[in-house]
DNA sequence: TAGATTGTTAATCGATTAACAATC
DNA sequence: TAGATTGTTAATCGATTAACAATC
């Protein structure tokens, strides 16, 4: 963590994407330099918090010329991890596992999926992709050094399945049932809760 | 809103879900009665936070005995508005929106998916879902008085898509692209970013 | 009634904004 | 150099926690 290794809020570190995607979109349209009154207009976020924000992990800027926007980028790679790659598996074939199995998206934040996982062994693929038997996801995760795993399975699996993963040496969690899966200490979890989000789009419609 | 209208923070209205989804846990137990102390251990927030959080509402609770299961939870959805129907239409027949068309799981709140856009004019179906051609949607809208958008197009197009669908008067829209919908005025914007949630799961991998 | 637990106010904590000296 | 803009500290704002009187 360098030196600046006091732990950084979690709502720091939720801004550090939209920076990356924001950055992402700088450099395409060959802007060089941002300044954070800039950046501010751009993300929505006060120049200040900015300034702040990326001052938790390094003095990434230069005053009188503002941030060098592939140089800022590549810092923030850095502090996400997106630097590296993953190799992932998904368990549960059903239509969001394969989906998601599907979407090139996530290999640009260094996520391979290299597996599809069910409990049903009848299943031997989704439009294309081949589909394993859950009774050797153990072998493979140890086998394969794989560090991430996202779940689909239906809620009332998504413990045990959490379980035998974590089990197996799983390093981080992307959980898609609506099942609020607690992260053990060594585990890191993104629990994905697409109901709670509807309930809140429509709390926000019945505001209007 | 009732005799409580001052503005209610985001950071409440996010808990609301939750409280939601563990209500019906309880309910499904058949636990009548639940006491903030209780629940703070089966949510994880504190017990004066519950207090204070639903006091925004109204008092639903009483001294010495705590809440009673069932009534808070028709409150709760009272609140967030999904005691409601909406019709909803998804715009993208790719493989997130067909799987999305799919899911029953948003019918318990409220959300009915009535049909599938696309502005591919051969694909006829998906997994049996008919799929109408995209420049149908704006009298669609007006028919059938659709107030809800899931927009599952690739990034470049949501901003035009989600134009077309504010002009016909949709009320809501949950939006997967990975592109920063703004919110104009008269309409809720739900942003899924899926690709950001990774970027924070890849952090806190790193940190372990 | 006595015990339990809410509703609500006050105290604390953390996050955001404002300000400005340092410096490119 | 003069102007611009950072890095960083201080002030403000908002959210969480603690405390307790009200009351079932």
């Amino acid at each position: 963590m360098g030196k600046f290794s006091n732990k950084i809020s979690e709502t720091v570190i939720r801004r550090m994407p939209v920076y990356h995607r924001y950055l992402t979109e700088l450099i395409e349209s060959d802007v060089e330099r941002v300044s954070s009154k800039d950046f501010s207009a751009i993300t929505g976020f006060s120049a200040s918090q900015i300034r702040q924000d990326l001052n938790n992990f390094g003095g990434f800027g230069q005053q009188g010329y503002g941030y060098n926007t592939k140089q800022l980028k590549e810092q923030v790679d850095k502090i996400l991890g997106i630097d590296k790659t993953y190799n992932t598996i998904i368990i549960g074939a059903g239509r969001l596992g394969s989906a998601l199995a599907r979407y090139k998206g996530f290999r640009t934040s260094g996520f391979m999926v290299t597996s599809l996982f069910d409990i049903d062994e009848t299943i031997k693929n989704v439009s294309g992709i081949e589909v394993k038997p859950m009774r050797q996801v153990r072998d493979y995760i140890k086998e394969e050094k794989v560090e991430v795993a996202i779940i689909t399975v239906p809620k009332e699996a998504c413990k045990e399945v959490a379980d035998i993963l974590i089990d197996a040496g799983i390093k981080g969690i992307w959980n898609f049932s609506p099942y609020d899966l607690k992260a053990p200490e060594r585990v890191a979890v993104e629990n994905i809760r697409l109901n709670d989000s509807l309930m809140t789009l429509s709390y926000y419609m019945k505001e209007l």
